[in-house]
DNA sequence: CCTTGACTTAGAGTTAGCTATAACTGTTAG
DNA sequence: CTAACAGTTATAGCTAACTCTAAGTCAAGG
């Protein structure tokens, strides 16, 4: 399929209805097709520009980061450079994340073997 | 040192103090003594105590269920068990969390050899 | 034709977790 | 003695990210 409507693009991505509109309204996801009635149609590019923004977002991206992540990807090849830069400094911050979990995955395993 | 003023303490753990009162507030860190003054002194133990609600608050846990673990940590040996499986089910989560983080570095990764 | 149901918009309400303000008190340096 | 300072409380305000409501539109089935 390569057209979905709203409560199908949310089954897909499993984000409500409310949330897509939400992040359309905030601009995170600009030139979503209507159809002559007004209502959305997610294309399979939609999704996966979707997808984009949750891995973001679930590596701690604010939605105003991930706006301007998505301003400069709009903007094509004369803003690589800079998107690149954004991407590589998000990519040492998830690294980061991965070591200071597995810190606390520490802590938390010494804890249940205290057995006390 | 043994006593920490709110300041101290403050520097100490990297919480502001008007996090420190509100985490008391809500019962996540009870038992704080307090000098004649009315001015908490903060011991070795409390410091100890904030640390691992960093650790569980770093790694996802709610303020609420922070406290409800406290809460089982005050009942002593006879809520032992309530209390582990508590950590059991955190440490899955964990787990899990840094299973995510690494798919979506990949994903991050992915997107920064597109080079387009 | 009419109802049903999924959609639309604008805007209000919610939750978590702080963060700041106001008014006050006790300690300490000059 | 007093001014500055670090603390106190209660309470208000803030931000992020949703989440929901109200009022309305449109297309399809009976």
């Amino acid at each position: 399929m390569s057209l979905y409507t709203i409560s199908q693009a949310s089954a897909e991505v499993d984000l409500t209805p409310y949330t897509l509109r939400y992040y359309e309204k905030e601009g995170l996801l600009p030139g979503v097709k209507k159809d002559s009635a007004g209502r959305r149609n997610y294309q399979a590019d939609d999704i996966q520009r979707i997808g984009f923004i949750k891995c973001l977002k679930g590596t701690g991206m604010s939605l105003k980061q991930i706006k301007e992540y998505g301003s400069l990807y709009a903007q094509g090849k004369k803003k690589f450079e800079e998107r690149n830069a954004m991407l590589e400094r998000h990519k040492a911050k998830i690294l980061l994340e991965i070591k200071t979990q597995k810190k606390y995955l520490k802590m938390v395993e010494a804890k249940i073997q205290m057995k006390i």
